[in-house]
DNA sequence: CCAAAAGTGTTCACCGTACACCCATGA
DNA sequence: TCATGGGTGTACGGTGAACACTTTTGG
């Protein structure tokens, strides 16, 4: 622990820097994000996104990934930096520079965070039905959005959402929900079968009174994000 | 300006945070970057991106487009926020942040920029052919590259490299420089015309001992950024 | 045998690509 | 008249979109 009171001072004034993630889950068919509620000021009670203070000796992404842990649990994320917003504006109490990432991770992955340090409480919301939040959070969850839905028409990054082993229906209800439109199944299975990039795992899923869903598993994890 | 002795402090280590600019242009059918000589401590007189600190109470596009004034004279430029950088050993100073962003100017927009403040010159170099360059700039511009390419394909980003009138032959060279690649006359023609984005300015423009060519000008100058 | 989701092919329109010749000008 | 770059149309193949019925299972 750092004594309390020990200062740092440099000759022209610096900017505090954070990181803050948005991190997308798809959970009953809907986009979701996962948020904080704020235990201190300012904006104490509010709903934020998970982030916090860059240490001095963390590379930008580390401490994405450990504020991320810190406050929520998650851990193993597929990660991405976003865009960095520094209005001068942005935060109360002084000036703060924001690397924001943007986060991706399964369905199911963690059904029930876990607060931690900073946070009182964690928890998922719907896209569609965002609460009221914190400094310029909801801009920063637009702009995921929105980069999140225009790399869905040139990569592969919706394989992100899914867990190890899924059906195709799964995935269709993925790109669907990210989309926001409903796709034809045919077109749908015809196009991702064509990127050769998953195979049948050979078992079968068995859900409810119909037939059983052939289930796939992607062929090459560590090269899903390659293909345009 | 500040008094020299006086000193910023803080609680907790604060980085310091710059902008830096991969400016591109077009000049003789080659893709060029704009390269200023460090004046000063480290790397002095190695080549780097034109940038420098924020000021505390400015915005990072302000930043970024100040110092490029500064540096090498250039207003008005195309701006876009390309990446922020962070690794902790990348400025042997101390702990720097650098909020990256390229920007595109038409060809001959600045024959011979100006060197000014920090800077002892001020270049266009060839992307193919680049000096050696201070921190991790060849990065920045290695990443500027791809990014700029990527967006060929779905934006018409390439507009910003051109004047108020153009012929479609020069739009051309802007295109085949950046895909390093031959494209057909006709095909080429058809696709920009089919965006209707341009209209004949009416005006002819002649070089040489051939037939002249046709001006064309960009319809809406404010939308030019919005086709997908 | 019924309900529910899984699985499967063909047709058509459009777009990107390949490709070769005439035109206008200055020297 | 010749050299130089400007300007033009068509034919083909591949890709994305529309579209309906059969299969397998549990209840």
């Amino acid at each position: 622990m750092r004594a309390p009171e020990q200062t740092f001072s440099y000759r022209y004034p610096h900017p505090a820097v954070t990181t803050d993630v948005v991190v997308f889950t798809i959970r009953d068919g809907r986009l979701c994000t996962l948020l904080v509620k704020r235990a201190n000021a300012p904006y104490q009670g509010s709903w934020a996104l998970p982030g916090g203070f860059l240490d001095i000796d963390e590379d930008l992404d580390a401490c994405a990934e450990r504020e991320l842990a810190e406050e929520t649990g998650l851990t193993d994320v597929y990660l991405e930096q976003l865009f960095t917003f520094g209005r001068t504006d942005r935060d109360p109490r002084e000036r703060v520079i924001s690397v924001t990432y943007y986060a991706l991770v399964p369905q199911h992955a963690l059904s029930t965070p876990r607060a931690a340090s900073d946070a009182a409480a964690v928890g998922w919301f719907a896209f569609e039905d965002l609460p009221e939040l914190a400094f310029d959070h909801a801009e920063i969850i637009d702009m995921a959005h929105r980069r999140l839905v225009a790399k869905l028409d040139y990569s592969t990054i919706a394989f992100q959402f899914m867990p190890e082993a899924f059906t195709l229906s799964e995935l269709q209800c993925v790109y669907e929900s990210l989309l926001n439109q409903p796709l034809d199944k045919r077109n749908f299975r015809k196009r991702i079968l064509s990127l050769d990039l998953i195979e049948e795992t050979g078992c079968q899923r068995r859900t409810g009174k119909h037939r059983p869903a052939r289930e796939y598993r992607v062929k090459h994890p560590d090269r899903v994000e390659i293909i345009k």
